[in-house]
DNA sequence: CGATACATGTAAGAAGTTACATGATTGT
DNA sequence: ACAATCATGTAACTTCTTACATGTATCG
């Protein structure tokens, strides 16, 4: 991650302070409380990861001496934070992030919605899904060349794999039915 | 990762070498060119990597000035390192492997056969059906008890996670059947 | 002669982990 | 008094990323 580039963590924060203003006890309890976790509940990447996207000016802070508790910092996006969780949003989908960044994009789908529309919300499903088709077949040519030099478990390890993004793949075409008829109902 | 521990791309790599001595350009290359993808192939992450593993004891480096090329340092696993290969893939598999370290699981599965015997593996597929039936619930309760306050893409991100997880709940029974069976027939 | 494949490494910097430090308020 | 919850942060350490450095052999 070089300067100016942001780390998965930070677009996680980005977002859910595009949600709704928190503070970064608010986020931390996201993260240990709900299945999206995985995003690193620890202080010593939260604290951090806002204070490098307060410098880059996509959050603002103000101090919240409120109710009594220790004194809360609540973030809430800016109007360049919004434009970069955007720009994040509708950016490519590509091989290697349907191979390996699963997690990611679908962090990127369940902001889509509610930070750039349903219009860019179906355009991400169709791309997701167009890669998902060129992917899968990979998999399973790979699967087949290499069966018989595999080991057992190895082969049904890239089986369970396979399966997964099939049944993600039957998702992604539900989905895309679902937007289609929300756009048409307007 | 305190001092002694191995990150996973050490167990990864430690795991490959079990299956066959190979250098740290053999091991880049299964990384580009499988499907075993997202464990860097970069040099700057495998070649210190290699000499944590080597400076713990657990692979022996032999260099071979072979068919004319530049030096090859061709990596055999040690005794030392066999059973510290042992002794992550017999480990507990908890509710968060399952939630958030589905790769590292399905690493671990993939080498079990090879390096830990037939036993060992139905053992872990049992440990990981069981966490499956005991973590897919508390998805589907979340879902339902939040589905009101989330949004539409926030709720389908949330059932893409869990059909995958149905997917791999579907192969893991398959596999134990696998498993069985050969238990049977020896 | 230049590109490509083979082959191993280092250096600077970013980001995460664990553990610690600090401090207020509420409940027992 | 003490624990738990709220609340923000820092320090040391580990690891990974990106980019560079080095060198041989083969092919067109």
């Amino acid at each position: 991650m070089s300067r100016n580039e942001i780390a998965v963590l930070g677009y996680a924060l980005l977002g859910l302070i595009q949600q709704r203003p928190s503070s970064g006890y608010d986020l931390r309890k996201i993260f240990t409380d709900t299945p999206m976790a995985g995003y690193s509940d620890s202080p010593g990447a939260i604290y951090p990861a806002l204070r490098r996207l307060e410098e880059q000016g996509l959050v603002q802070g103000s101090i919240v001496a409120g109710a009594g508790l220790r004194r809360r910092k609540v973030l809430s996006i800016t109007p360049a934070g919004l434009a970069e969780l955007r720009k994040w949003l509708a950016g490519p989908i590509g091989q290697d992030d349907v191979g390996n960044h699963l997690n990611e994009l679908m962090l990127r789908f369940a902001f889509l919605d509610g930070a750039a529309g349903e219009p860019a919300t179906l355009r991400f499903l169709q791309a997701f899904e167009a890669e998902l088709k060129l992917y899968l077949p990979t998999l399973k040519n790979f699967l087949s060349i290499h069966a018989e030099k595999l080991e057992v478990s190895g082969r049904l390890a890239l089986e369970c794999g396979i399966l997964g993004y099939e049944a993600q793949l039957q998702w992604a075409s539900r989905a895309i039915t679902v937007y289609k008829n929300r756009e048409k109902a307007q």
